[in-house]
DNA sequence: GGAATAACCTGGATGC
DNA sequence: TGCATCCAGGTTATTC
């Protein structure tokens, strides 16, 4: 499923495609794919034939394309912005290519360097989706995302926090939002308007790591361990985007179509049963949240109530 | 206002 | 073999 280092190994695939290149034709497959987007097919297809893009940005998972200004809107600033939810994949394909499994949006782009090519943008489980969306100024007038200097982010992320990964990330305001956050620790980092990023898998993999039960109250820990989890997310964070992601199957690729090796160093997610890394006692798989909390239940004890 | 829950969606896996 | 059911989970609307 596309976390952080999923969506960041597509975003580092696109840009050096889109950057200066133009918008031959939009075909809309499906409207799905747009429910994110203020009009139907047919405006998205009007609205983006002709202009240009000027790169890729990215904040958690959420990725964005910026828009050179054009016509009438030549003093607003705007980006197609995308999230691939759970099994979108946005692949650069040869001009013409035959339609992808699942495909639902296609851009056929003229680049000055590399020539025509295609952005296809095919989801399965249409849980992803594309719109055209208004810039507007960060308030901390540091850059929105990752792979953009802009001070701008586009309005459908502007409630998203910043990811662990990000320059301008404040960690002392995450220790602030979390000593006053009653809910379980996993419940918190999986809050994207708290950190933004992390999914059940990275959620699973950086408890894992940071010796910590899931349902561990995140207003209970000391800032000494909430220092600990975020090392702890940042290091599987960086690990997975090193190793081009996590793949379990043909849901999340990059660019070119290719899995992802972050799967062959997961110690907890997916793992029920197997022992554990640390201690040798199998892990465990617990309802959580309408999904699953994997966790070693030796290693990652259930704190006593104060 | 914060927290918890349900709904959205498709296809693979599993059981009968 | 075919059908029904379960499961995966990011985001958001709804409910408490």
């Amino acid at each position: 499923m596309p976390e952080l280092p999923e969506v960041e190994v597509v975003r580092a695939g696109l840009a050096p495609a889109v950057s200066g290149a133009t918008v031959l034709a939009v075909t809309v497959l499906d409207e799905r794919a747009l429910t994110r987007h203020p009009g139907d097919g047919t405006h998205f297809e009007g609205a983006l034939t002709g202009r240009v893009f000027r790169g890729a940005a990215r904040r958690g998972k959420f990725l964005w394309l910026p828009l050179e200004p054009a016509g009438a809107s030549l003093s607003a600033t705007e980006a197609v912005v995308g999230h691939l939810g759970m099994s979108g994949q946005l692949l650069l394909r040869p001009p013409g290519a035959p339609a992808e499994r699942h495909e639902r949006v296609r851009l056929d782009l003229a680049h000055p360097v590399h020539g025509e090519l295609a952005v296809v943008f095919a989801d399965q489980r249409t849980f992803g989706s594309l719109a055209l969306d208004e810039l507007i100024p960060t308030p901390d007038a540091a850059p929105g995302g990752y792979g953009s200097d802009d001070a701008a982010v586009p309005t459908q992320v502007a409630h998203i926090a910043r990811d662990p990964l990000d320059p301008a990330f404040d960690d002392a305001v995450f220790r602030s939002a979390l000593s006053r956050k009653v809910s379980a620790i996993k419940r918190v980092l999986l809050d994207q308007t708290v950190v933004s990023g992390i999914g059940n898998i990275y959620a699973d993999e950086a408890l894992w790591g940071a010796r910590l039960h899931p349902e561990t109250p995140a207003s209970s820990l000391s800032t000494r361990t909430v220092n600990r989890v975020l090392h702890e997310v940042r290091a599987v964070l960086e690990k997975a985007l090193a190793e081009g992601g996590t793949s379990f199957d043909a849901q999340y690729v990059n660019v070119n179509g290719q899995a992802g090796y972050f799967a062959h160093s997961l110690h907890a997610y997916g793992r029920t049963g197997q022992p554990c890394d640390r201690c040798g006692r199998p892990i465990v798989r617990v309802s959580f949240m309408n999904r699953s909390s994997h966790y070693c239940p030796h290693c990652q004890r259930m704190p006593r109530p104060a």
